[in-house]
Formats: structure tokens, C-alpha cells, sequence
RNA sequence: GGAGCAGGUGAGGCGGUCGCUGUCCGUCAGGAUGGAGGAAAGUCCGGGCUCCACAGGGCAGGGUGCUGGAUAACGUCCAGCCGGGGUAACCCGAGGGAUAGUGCCACAGAAACCAGACCGCCAGGCAUUGCCUGGUAAGGGUGAAACCGUGGGGUAAGAGCCCACGGGCGGCCAUGGUGACAUGGUCGUCGGUAAACCCCACCUGGAGCAAGGCCGAACAGGGGUCAGGCCUCGGCCUGCGGUUUGCCCGACCGUACACCCCGGGUUGGGCCGCUUGAGCCCGGUGGCAACAUCGGGCCCAGAUAAAUGACCGUCACCCCGUUUCGGGUAACCGUUCGGGGCACAGAACCCGGCUUACGGCCUGCUCCACCG
RNA sequence: GGCCCAUUCGUCUAAUCGGUGAGGACGCAGGCCUCUCAAGCCUGAAGAAGGGGUUCGAGUCCCCUAUGGGCCA
């Protein structure tokens, strides 16, 4: 809950999108998930001080990024597949304080400068909006092909409510004792 | 008003918040500064650079193809010649050789490249309205293309058989031009096709920065000598295999068992290659020009799941209208409001080109038509 | 990033050098047969990725563009 209090600070300067203000109910909810995640969240308050300033604020260091092939590979076939109607996105925890973003554009999506901008508006909603309600998971975001052109607005829906989907399948699995393992789809 | 050519600009400008990446400084808080294109694209050519291969010679293969120049080089560019298109400005052209040879020219047509006669025409014979022999490319018909075309002479009928004019191709000569070629004369000749094989001239080793080098980690192997025969013990001959990055000659190397010696390959790990270069800007000189040269100034992207962005405000521009007001008979013009749009497109070793994509705006030159 | 290859009816594929209705199979449509359907038989429709050039004539030769696929260490 300390995670709470430094997001209030932050995030007076996104109240001037007004727009978005509406969706603070799930935001909420999310983070009251976040915990069970990530193991690392013993001293959060400590960790921020202590780790570069470019985790704290919403900046986007290589230390946020997915980098390796193995570790794309690793969120594919162990991660939790989401799917939305532009994104694909593969869930997996890590054992990091942080999460990490990695966006896939496949050749089929479109040319190259549609492909960079499809990732560019997926890295600014996760690194404005997305990351600082969340801890130790790796996400990889993959553009779908053949669904039109990605908006901003579109993508920061379908994050949401992908996470969402996401955290309240992993919140059910665990409650039942695992009982269904296999089921969050 | 319409059209042709050449060139420029181009995430439209400004501001705010947040963010990415290279370099430099740093008291490790941070700060300063640089950060996509004319096509960065397609990968169609040409280079630089790197590695591999290479005694030498021959053949094959590939490319280019009017002339002269420019260039590091080119299939590019500039200036011209010739042919074609357009009223014109101008545009287009893989544009050497068909007399070195070979092939092909379907169907149609008698015949498709140099020989031949289907209907005709003419002569002769048989014979009685047809047949045979010979001559004939003027006429018919076919075709993309038929012994160059028109007229005259000539003839049994005809034919460059002869003459006049004209057309194409080739040789030789003269003049002009560096040359392609042009003009004139003379002689010969008269289908096309070389983006068919080919001939001629010139060029051409192969791969490509995922080239290639260094380091680290993990994994296990890799290399050298030695065949048989002869013999003066150093060489020669023979067999088999390999290399000579297409093939041949030639050259070189290897060859079972066994012995001896330590490095070797692999990889989306790091570093180097990696950005100062046939570089850009300004001015002078030479040249019709492409371009060259001299002087001064400048440093201008180097990422690697891959930076150069996102959002908001505002001002321009364009389009649409059940929008406001004013003017006007009207088309419409100005103004206000609302909505939408603002191209093609993203460096990956670097250059020179070509080709393709591209909304809008601007500049210059030129042609045609109309009016004054 | 670089280097290569291919594209023929709806689908899979043929045709030697340029030559005149571009062939076959499956599928589709119609008919015959059958009480009906299937099978079988007969008939038919439907095609050169796009643009330009060479040629009398291009699926074939040459150039450009588009689309699809493969390889590298």
C-alpha cells in the first residue's frame, strides 16, 4: 500500500488528462493484486530511493525493457496469453521489483514506419499509465496483424483490461488452493 | 487559358509536460550538445572496404553496345549524330554487324529467299473448247512481308532488258567534321529477324559488415608424418583421391595400420569494424555542359527486440456544411461556427547513380491559342 | 541488413526452340441414368500477377513494379 501514496504524487500531473480519471476504480483494484505477484515488495519505500530515478519516475531505462531473445522466448511459452483486440500480450511474473515491457511487431503488421509506431504508442501507455501500478512481471505485447491501425486511446483500454483479466485469473487460481491450475483462458 | 522542362521545400510553424539515444563534462545530484530521407525504399548497376582463392596459359560463362567527353567506376551523367512521335516547347530509342556462317518466318498463299508458275497472258503441238511442252513476275488472289516504285520504250507476251525521275542498302572517291555522320559523285545491288544462335570491340576471380578480427564462457576433438615399385638414399615412376570456388592442360598436396604434436570449430554474449567522407557550405578560375581545380570555413545519426517519440494547446493551409452576419437579381465573395484532413515513408558499413512511391506550396525558363 | 527463387482457371499442376481454339485432375453448373441421393457417362463455364518494350506475332525473350517463399551466423 506504500506503492499508493507515491503514485498519488505522481500523478497530479496526469490528472490534467481528464479524460482518463474515470478508470481510477480499477486501478485500485489492480494494485491491491500487485503483492501476490512480486515477491519483492517487502521495502518498496526503501528500494525507491535507493534504485535510479528513472524506475521511480516515468521514464522507460533499458532496466524496464525486455532485451534478450531467450527472455522473449521464456514470456511466450510460459506466460499467460491475453488476448484484445489489437494486442496479444503474454503475462509472466518475474522475480524483479520491477516489470519489464518487451512489444513485438511482426512483418506482417505493416511496413516499417507502422511498425515503430505501433511500438512507440505501446511503450507510452505502459511507461505513462501502466508500469507504476505494477511489480515483478514480465509482459510482452504483441501487435496483431490485420485489425487496423492502433490508436492510443484503443491501447491503453485494452491494457487495462487485459492486466485486469489477467491478475483476477491468477487471484482465482491461487484461492482455490490449485485446484485449476490450467484454467486462466 | 492550356501545355512542356528544370529546380527547391516537405514528421507544416511555435509553446508546454513527460520520455529515448550517441558524445563530452561531472562534486555521481546532474548538466551541455548532436539525433532520419529525398527517396533512408526496391536491391537494378557501379565502386571503396574485408576475407577467401590465385605460377602460368587456353576455353567456357556473364555484362555492355551510335559518337565524343566527364568520372574512382558504371548499364550513370553531359554535349552531339541518326531514327520515331508531337502544331510547338519538347519527349522517346539495348541505336555495332544480316556481304562470315547457321536457324526461324505459323496460318494463308503457287511460292517466304532464291528457287519455284495456282488462276491468268503468250508461243508451239495434239486436239476441238480441253490437254501437253516451253516462255513470262505486268494482272488476280494470300499475307505483317512477294525479284524496289511510277511513267515510257521494247516484246509473241513480258521482265532493270533499256531510258527518265524517285526510294532503300552496300562499296569506293571528294568536301566538311576529333568522330558518329552530312552533302555530292560513281559503281553494284534490292525481304525481315541478332531483347534467335552467333561474329566483332571493350569489360569481367568469388563472396559479402550476418564480411572479418579480438576477448570471455561452455563443448568436446583436431593437425602432421607414413601407399607400392626402382634406386647412386636423394630423387624418379605408377595407382587412387583432393586443391587450383565453372572446365581443360599444367602445377601442387595427400593416401591403410601405426607413431608424434597441441590447438580447433561452434554461437542472435561483449568489444572492434562504426562513422572524416570520391564529405558539406561559400567564393574564384577553366569548360556549352557533365565536371575539374584553387582558397576559406564547418563536423552534420551511429541504434542492436533496434533511439530520433507521445500527449495537450495554439497559429497557418486545404476540404465539407441542416452554420452566423454583410453585400449582390443571381452565380458567388468576405466573415463566423462546427467537423475532418495535412503525402510517400524510418538510417543499420559507407559512397556514386538508376527505378519506383509522394499531399501541398514556391521559383525559373519555354511553347501554343485568344485578347489588347 | 545482405543474397536468391517463384507467380498459368476457385485449388494443384502441364506444354523444348516465340506460331495463332493454352491441356489435365479435383471442385462448380447443366443434362442422362435412378423412386431419390451418391457413383458413372455426356456437355459447359472459368486462367497467363500488373505495366512497358523487341517482333508480323509474346504465357514463352528483355526491363520495371507488386505479391509470395527460401538461405546466411
Amino acid at each position: 500500500m506504500d506503492d499508493e501514496k507515491n503514485i498519488s504524487t505522481e500523478s497530479n500531473k496526469k490528472k490534467a488528462v481528464a479524460r482518463l480519471s474515470g478508470q481510477d476504480a480499477d486501478q485500485e483494484r489492480t494494485q491491491g493484486i500487485i503483492p501476490q505477484a512480486g515477491k519483492g515488495t517487502a521495502s518498496p519505500g526503501s528500494q525507491h530511493t535507493i534504485e535510479i530515478g528513472g524506475v521511480t519516475g516515468e521514464g522507460f531505462p533499458r532496466t524496464l525493457r525486455l532485451l534478450r531473445k531467450t527472455q522473449f522466448d521464456l514470456v511466450f511459452k510460459q506466460g499467460n496469453r491475453v488476448p484484445r483486440k489489437h494486442l496479444l500480450m503474454f503475462v509472466k511474473p518475474n522475480t524483479l521489483s520491477s516489470p519489464r515491457l518487451g512489444i513485438a511487431t511482426g512483418k506482417r503488421y505493416g511496413k516499417a514506419v507502422e511498425r515503430n509506431r505501433a511500438k512507440r504508442i505501446v511503450r507510452e501507455v505502459f511507461r505513462r499509465f501502466i508500469r507504476q501500478h505494477l511489480a515483478g512481471i514480465d509482459l510482452v505485447v504483441l501487435v496483431r496483424p490485420g485489425r487496423g491501425p492502433l490508436r492510443f486511446d484503443n491501447c491503453l483500454g485494452e491494457m487495462r483490461s487485459g492486466l485486469k483479466k489477467y491478475f483476477k485469473s491468477v487471484e482465482k487460481a491461487q484461492s482455490p488452493a490449485g485446484l485449476a491450475p490450467d484454467n486462466p483462458d
